[in-house]
DNA sequence: TCGGCTTTGTTCAGAACTAAATAAACATTA
DNA sequence: TAATGTTTATTTAGTTCTGAACAAAGCCGA
């Protein structure tokens, strides 16, 4: 109900920095078109910018029919961002550049359900920082697999690292005098579809990730949906069989059950496609070998989730379906199930919908938790609240590389 | 990715007339903090809007510790709205004052398969309308089953109503020289109990229509969920089951082949619960007699809906999903299955959702279409685009009340 | 080569808002 | 009953943006 978003400049101030981050050099009449913004204020915006040392004129685009366009740059030393990535038996680190390029990573054993977690994650987040450039930090991004109350304020539930309401956001603040935002791992995925990916070119897409679990991030009109108790998007547990195996829910017949890595590792052991001590890397290389059980066992999975994925496409109505997660390693051999099943599922006017499947990084889900930093620009106040305004601020400051008392 | 909607002062102005209408007489100070605005504002419009004659000061509130309030209320003849459902075989009308409330409504015999259905449409509206007050009309709301493409095109899609492309929005426009504004039926009661329902003091929920059909309106920070062609909420072709009867979409297993009316019917029927020639009004009393065949058959029902909407709940976590639609007549036997069925599928968070059914009326239909012109200055020239700036300029300038050259 | 045409960028007046200070009108409490 | 506090409403000064007019800098066709 609220009516109009507080014009604070530096969301402006940002927003252009964002923008240039993520698309490249762009004149001013394009920005005032991108960000929706009068030229004049562009003019305005820009030369302040410029003065304070943040964008430079590059050199002249060749004309369209009118006078030629003076592009703007970054300035790339503008900043950086750290991007987290929490899973119950590791931790992963990203930095990335104000363009969203990933500089380093790193990877470290992390035990979630350690009584000491939470000052083992400071230290190795610490020790990471430490080995940065010496640009400002921006913020840090921490993705979780789980529920996040708030992006900016950071309580945690999850059910698969063992946690019920861990303040994790409150105590990197403290610890680090920095803007911390916390995300759903899934819904970090999504802001980097959105400002990297394929989501650029759209207003309203599905990420959808496999392996471990099943989840998915919905962005409706160029922003993530995060529900009520930012819980939205927990396709995992969507009933897809009135009977079917426990789910760690405590449900019977969840999506999750059927095609997470470990049912599908399961049931390829129980038919004997690979060994007690095998996992999924041998079920994939099996069914490459073209095992026809193999090739069942991903293609059952992928007709299954194709299926449910159908339901979802009627309630959301996306325009393109974004495939992600360690589980697209053998995703040849989930559309053997997943195509026929959807599209079949889908009515008449539904059926072509683009569905993408993008290559995988590791280091994907930390970027993805970064991404959230360097999208704060966007977000007009609403999703990373304070913590945005943050960001805003050294951003555009730029003069305290670290360390002031800002929590 | 856009920044800033542009602050246009007439959206302000008639989102304090609409947020009076919506929840009665408020102080400035209340309207000032319910619009997000500063008080200084406030003062400013009000006064504006006072001296236009819309406005009018009430006596004072009693005093909570401080100044006492001076409670500001509607001139409730500045204006109406018209309704429209459109269903295959008839057409219901309502006309609405500013705050709501139904002023007379109508239904009459309508043909939507006719040639001239456009024509014949136009002439039983204008006929509605010629009865109605001298108030100014503010514009004319159209409810459809099917997609539209935008709220202020009105370009119709509907299998139910066997349209294509039909362009309901600028026809209408063109015959009335009113702001037209078409949306999918359940759209606009999702709309309709944002502004005077349960979902006022609900930023996230989900409206579920059981009836005919299935379908829901989705409600995200306030906003209806349109999708990207208008199509979404269309929760009545989800998949529920691997076999099942052929849909009318042209897939099997959905989720309305299994408890939409005509399947409730024809199951009833084969059960000989009711004769060949008896509809749901003899089945719904078989249940009332406690016909166990009866009841089992809106058990099952619910516990097909409960299982489904427990995908979508986990989909998009709304704070309450809300029952609505001719099907409720017959709720109590629902939610002998429903309920069981929901809760058992959620995980556990989210096992505590509300659910809440609201009575329903013949009208609510057409009422809902009605809302939608009344919800416009709420909109930010977001959904109804430029129809829904018509809307605000005919409540502000009240100076003609009819017949102005304005599409 | 000279006017149209188009697109970019700037300037400037004014509109739309806010923040902060202040007044107004009550309640509570000592 | 006087002092203190609270809530409402208004005024004033200043900031942030837009719209419109205009300058700049290229194209194109005659």
């Amino acid at each position: 109900m609220a009516l109009r978003p507080a014009p604070r400049t530096d969301v402006n101030r940002s927003a252009i920095l964002a923008r240039l981050g993520a698309h490249g050099p762009a004149s001013r009449a394009d920005l005032a078109r991108a960000l929706n913004v009068s030229p004049a204020l562009m003019t305005s915006l820009t030369k302040d910018l410029i003065a304070d040392g943040l964008l430079l004129e590059l050199d002249h685009s060749p004309s369209q029919g009118g006078r030629p366009a003076r592009m703007l740059g970054l300035v790339s030393s503008a900043g950086r961002a750290v991007g987290v990535k929490v899973v119950a038996d590791h931790v992963a680190f990203v930095e990335v550049g104000i363009d969203g390029t990933v500089r380093r990573s790193a990877s470290e054993p992390f035990d979630a359900s350690a009584t000491t977690f939470l000052a083992d994650l400071t230290t190795l987040l610490r020790r990471f920082i430490a080995g940065g450039s010496r640009e400002p930090l921006l913020g840090i991004g921490v993705g979780v697999p789980g529920s996040v109350d708030r992006q900016g304020n950071g309580l945690v539930d999850s059910a698969q690292l063992g946690w019920q309401q861990v303040p994790i956001g409150s105590t990197l603040r403290r610890e680090f005098a920095l803007p911390v935002l916390v995300e759903n791992n899934v819904n970090a995925l999504a802001v980097a579809e959105r400002l990297y990916g394929v989501g650029r070119q759209h207003e309203n897409f599905l990420v959808v990730t496999i392996g471990t679990g099943v989840g998915a991030g919905i962005v409706v009109d160029g922003v993530v949906l995060r529900g009520n108790g930012g819980g939205a998007g927990e396709i995992g547990h969507i009933p897809v069989s009135e009977t079917g195996p426990l789910c760690s829910c405590g449900s019977h017949g969840c999506l999750e059950s059927f095609i997470g890595e470990a049912s599908l590792v399961a049931s390829a052991r129980e038919r004997g496609v690979i060994g007690a001590g095998s996992g999924m890397a041998a079920l994939r290389a099996a069914a490459d070998a073209e095992n026809p059980e193999a090739t069942a066992i991903f293609s059952e999975a992928g007709h299954r989730l194709g299926r449910a994925l159908a339901g979802v496409v009627h309630t959301l109505d996306p325009e393109i379906v974004i495939i992600l997660g360690e589980g697209t390693a053998a995703w040849k051999h989930w559309s053997f199930g997943f195509e026929p099943a959807l599209r079949s599922a889908l009515i008449p006017s539904r059926r072509g919908i683009a569905v993408a499947v993008e290559t995988w990084q590791d280091e994907s889900w930390a970027q993805g938790a970064a991404a959230i930093v360097l999208a704060t620009p966007f977000d007009s106040e609403g999703l990373a609240g304070d913590q945005g305004r943050l960001v805003r601020e050294r951003l555009v400051e730029q003069s305290s590389p670290q360390g002031d008392d800002l929590l």
